[in-house]
RNA sequence: AGGUACGUAGCUCAGUUGGUUAGAGCACCACCUUGACAUGGUGGGGGUCGUUGGUUCGAAUCCAAUCGUACCUACCA
């Protein structure tokens, strides 16, 4: 083994090995446990947020994979149907196309090339975290069988009931010319204003204030051209005399009435609002109730129509009727139209006022276009009755959220659910398996053969319908698609419901409450009950940069594991971060956040590194702030486990470890650290069942580190270097040596697959292993009965008397290479027989030229000395010791026993505490007190006696 | 506006059902190139647990209020 740790040395190779041997796949035995993996989009690049959840998910198949289970590992990736086919577009844009020039056929095969090029990506980067996922059964959304799936449920769901057309306004991408569903459109804040415009009363009405108009306040002015009524509340006294007048809708020549509508608030602006039902989600709900038409005024860019489109509630056209649009209107784009509408309020003296007002826009994730809700067929699912069982599956713990409270999210969105828009007017997807006839009825179907052969069409003329399906509708159904449904696979019998969901909380509705619904109603058991898609849905926290931001492209704060991994330097990161940027202008200022943050680039830290940062932080679902500081602690600490490994190789390697019998001597030590390891292994599994990967991290941290290194390697030192030690005694430290270490390796394999594997390749013989990988061996399980208190005990003490001597050697300034004499005083039998036992250990670690028990009637010398139980240390002074810093160092001791006294006598002192604390506490109070009180006056008449000299 | 988290050492974070001297890593100070490791060792300093009240014998932990931060949902004519 290199004297260094080098991860670039062996993660790759491992990696290959593990994949060619197939380790990855279920072993068919056992117990199942399956994870499927989200399904990153096929044409993406692993960011952060993957690396941690695939961390986990790894760490959990791992773990269960070493306990025997028969598991998958389900991978596999999304066909992102709008970004996805934006990024093709774009391509096509920079060659001055566009997929029309193209024609549908002829761009989605550009697509898929698109997808055949870079979509490999994604996966590549997986196999560099060391994802133990199936390849062998990774799956694409579009691919043929997933594709089935989906017709299959919506041709099912269609014959149901639950899967139907209409004409809604929906939110509308006027640049992509596409639906998007409500939970893809971002609310930003942004200042706008609020215009107030006078609409003047028809027939001579007017206010009780004596006007002749009303005044409307809106923010988006021009959408009074397809305004159909005036709206105030019924309470409002300003207004009453006009309910059922009408006013006259400038520019149009249209007529509309004032009506009565407990929507508007009397407080907010004038308390007189404008209703333009086909372009306001609220305004349509007002409009339903009172009787309105529908006036579509924009075309699907949002420009002003020639003339208004008006419909009737139920989506249909009203014959002969149009909306009249002055004919400088028609045309504009709706922000230009706004100006124009704007200024001609202007001229005409009706515009009233402009407040500043601020507001949220609603704007498209991607492209950030202003979304307009705009009028249209399309495709939905009804969600009540699907939503109320998966309610009821979350309610009843059959599946359960971890942490527990995104169940109220999931509920409180859940029990307000809207139907699902799932059209979406793209060519990149699964196209929607309907058909129209010339009259335009539509017949659903798995085929066109199919649906002319059910319907008895003959050969009448069908076009298919040309819209595509949500992305997040062949995502749904993820967990069942994928183990082969429709058809009754062995898999889907095996894996089905699987066990746990890792993901972010931000797609808990894009994504976990559609697929327990879309699952719920599909896989039934036997019985005929829904199966869940999983039992458990772990819920990770984001992960931001070092200031808590996001981190996103746009930010320039992006950090891409695998950089992390291999290392980079700053300039190659600028270069990263500020190039392809949409606005160059940012560069000068991300370079130097970038440099400033990071002045040296990333060291390389190595997979095992990053994924022991990423088990670390990942307490309770919180966000992480990433700190590379916590990884450098990381990547040391994978240099730490590695010469511990090289250290215990150089003395066991073509020696005797005691596997093949022979007599065994265990040291204290060795049943010390054997009964830590029991407990050690006993929390890692408690923490890895509980989900708290923190947890298991830090204990396998701490154990290696503080015990195993600290301790451990140390006290073996004494019986490696000894001489005259006895052969069964080496035997035994060996054995104890190689056996810990190779419990070790296979606690940590979860989180640090590939410097577990080198390492346990390197000594499996010596710990008596002959299996092909630590990855296919038993996971180690705790054995009470080597737990060993009385060693535990022994050891404390052992300790006590080092750190004693070690404290003193440090705050007197006595140079670490100065050999002591130590002398205990005020001994018990016990104490003998510790130190005859354990002297070596004490010597080596105290660095003692010797140490004794004072015997009976010899005076104490002079002597700097601490307390162990009711023991004294002494370290004598002659010569190397000043009594001042002594005097020094035993008040500052004092000072801490005084003030912690003084704390345990006012709780002592309280009546109440006495009185009504459990008696085990007040009892352990009291001992408390007793011994402070003892050492107080030890170190009095230590100090007393210095002071004599 | 409603909701959910969070606020603990200079930084990043732990702290189970209220009872330990409130912990870890990094950073800091001093000493040490000892035969696994300077990506190291030894010793040490550092926190009135956001604030204010309350419940309790006892509060980082429970309750209320308050300030701050982040996110989510809804609304904003």
């Amino acid at each position: 083994m290199d004297k260094n740790y080098q991860p670039q040395a062996i993660e790759k190779t491992l990696y290959q090995q593990w994949e060619e041997k197939n380790y990855f796949a279920p072993s068919g035995k056992g117990e199942s446990y399956c994870v499927m993996l989200p399904p990153p989009n096929v044409t993406g690049t692993l960011h952060m947020g993957h690396a941690f959840q695939q961390t986990i998910m790894d760490a959990i198949i791992r773990f269960q994979r070493m306990q025997g289970k028969n598991t998958l590992w389900q991978a596999g990736t999304d066909h992102a149907g709008i970004a996805t086919q934006m990024v093709v577009e774009r391509q096509l844009e920079a060659q001055g196309q566009t997929r029309h020039d193209l024609g549908r056929e002829a761009f989605i095969d550009k697509v898929w090339e698109w997808k055949e090029q870079s979509g490999g990506t994604i996966t590549q980067q997986m196999r560099r975290l060391g994802a133990s996922v199936d390849w062998s059964r990774e799956r694409f959304t579009m691919d043929e069988g997933l594709s089935e799936a989906v017709t299959e449920i919506f041709v099912k769901l269609h014959e149901e009931g639950l899967i139907y057309r209409g004409k809604r306004l929906v939110n509308w991408d006027p640049k992509f010319h596409t639906a998007i569903s409500d939970l893809e459109v971002e609310n930003v804040d942004e200042q706008g204003s609020l215009w107030h415009f006078r609409y003047p009363l028809a027939d001579g009405a007017t206010t009780s204030e004596g006007k002749d108009y009303l005044v409307v306040a809106t923010t988006r002015p021009e959408t009074m051209l397809g305004d159909t009524m005036v709206a105030v509340n019924p309470e409002d006294e300003r207004y009453t005399n006009l309910v059922g007048k009408f006013v006259e809708l400038p520019f149009t020549g249209r007529r509309i009435p004032i009506v009565a509508d407990d929507y508007v608030d009397l407080e907010f602006g004038t308390g007189c609002v404008k209703i333009t039902p086909a372009h306001d989600f609220n305004d349509y709900e007002v409009g339903k109730r009172n009787d309105s038409k529908l006036i579509n005024i924009f075309n699907h860019s949002a420009e002003v129509l020639a003339a208004g489109e008006v419909y009737d509630y139920n989506g249909r056209p009203i014959e002969g009727e149009s909306a009249h649009i002055p004919e400088k209107f028609a045309g504009l784009d709706r922000f230009e139209a706004r100006k124009q509408i704007v200024a001609e309020f202007e001229a005409q003296g009706l515009l009233e006022k402009i407040d500043p007002h601020a507001l949220k826009t609603p704007r498209a994730e991607r492209g950030a276009t202003v979304v307009e809700p705009w009028l249209t067929d399309q495709w939905y699912v009804a969600t009540k009755t699907l939503a109320e069982t998966a309610i009821k599956a979350v309610e009843d713990g059959d599946i359960e959220f971890v942490p527990k409270q995104w169940e109220n999210t999931y509920f409180s969105w859940m029990r307000d659910i809207q139907d699902w828009c799932i059209s979406r007017q793209l060519w990149w997807g699964h196209q929607i398996p309907a058909w129209y006839d010339a009259e335009g009825r539509v017949y659903v179907g798995r085929s066109e053969e199919e649906v002319r052969a059910k319907h008895n069409l003959g050969d009448i003329e069908l076009t298919r319908d040309e819209d595509v399906l949500d992305t997040w509708f062949s995502s749904g159904l993820w967990t069942f698609s994928t183990l082969g449904w429709p058809n009754e696979t062995e898999a889907l019998k095996t894996f089905h419901p699987t066990d746990v969901l890792v993901t972010g909380f931000d797609i808990i509705f894009f994504w976990i409450a559609r697929m327990i619904m879309m699952t719920m109603h599909t896989i039934k058991d036997e019985d005929g009950k829904p199966q869940v898609p999983f039992k458990k849905v772990y819920v990770t926290g984001l992960i931001r940069d070092e200031n808590g931001q996001k981190m996103s492209k746009s930010k320039g704060n992006v950090i891409d594991p695998i950089d992390l991994i291999d290392g980079i330097s700053v300039d190659d990161l600028v270069a990263k971060r500020t190039s392809g940027m949409m606005q160059p202008k940012l560069a000068a200022k991300i370079e130097k956040a970038t440099r400033k943050a990071f002045p040296e680039g990333f060291a390389a830290s190595g997979t095992d590194a990053l994924r022991f940062t990423m088990t670390a932080m990942a307490s309770n679902g919180r966000d992480i702030k990433f700190d590379v500081k916590r990884l450098e602690g990381y990547r040391n600490f994978c240099n730490k486990l590695w010469n511990a490994s090289r250290y215990a190789l150089m003395n066991t390697e073509g020696q005797d470890c005691g596997q093949n019998g022979g007599e065994v001597e265990l040291t204290l030590a060795d049943r010390w650290i054997t009964s830590q390891l029991q407990r050690v292994t006993e929390e890692v599994h408690t923490a890895f069942n509980t989900y708290r990967f923190d947890i298991a991290s830090n204990k396998i941290y701490d154990f290696v580190w503080n015990e195993f290194c600290s301790w451990y390697l140390e006290l073996s030192k004494p019986v490696f270097w000894d001489d005259n030690a006895p052969e069964a005694r080496l035997r035994g430290t060996r054995k104890t040596l190689i056996t810990v270490l190779e419990s070790i390796l296979r606690l940590a394999h979860p989180i640090m697959p590939f410097i577990t594997e080198e390492i346990w390749q390197a000594i499996k013989p010596l710990a008596g292993k002959s299996g092909e990988s630590i990855m296919i061996e038993d996971y180690p399980t705790a054995d009470k009965a080597l737990i060993d208190e009385s060693a535990e005990q022994q050891i404390t003490w052992v300790k006590g008397v080092i750190e004693s001597v070690r404290n003193i050697r440090s705050e007197l300034n006595v140079s670490p290479s100065k050999e002591l004499d130590v002398i205990l005083d005020n001994t018990s039998d016990s104490d003998a027989a510790i130190l005859a036992d354990n002297e070596a250990f004490v010597k080596q670690l105290a660095k003692l030229a010797s140490i004794r028990i004072l015997p009976a009637g010899e005076e104490a010398p002079m002597a700097s000395s601490a307390l162990v139980g009711n023991m004294k240390v002494l370290v004598p002074m002659a010569g190397l010791i000043d009594v001042d810093a002594e005097v020094a160092r035993l008040n500052k001791e004092l000072g801490k026993l005084e003030g912690e006294i003084k704390r345990i006598n006012g709780k002592l002192g309280n009546e109440g505490f006495v009185a009504k604390a459990p008696a085990a506490v007040v009892e352990k109070e009291k001992a408390k007190a007793a011994d402070l009180e003892r050492q107080i006056g030890e170190i009095n008449s230590q100090i007393a006696r210095l002071k004599k000299i």
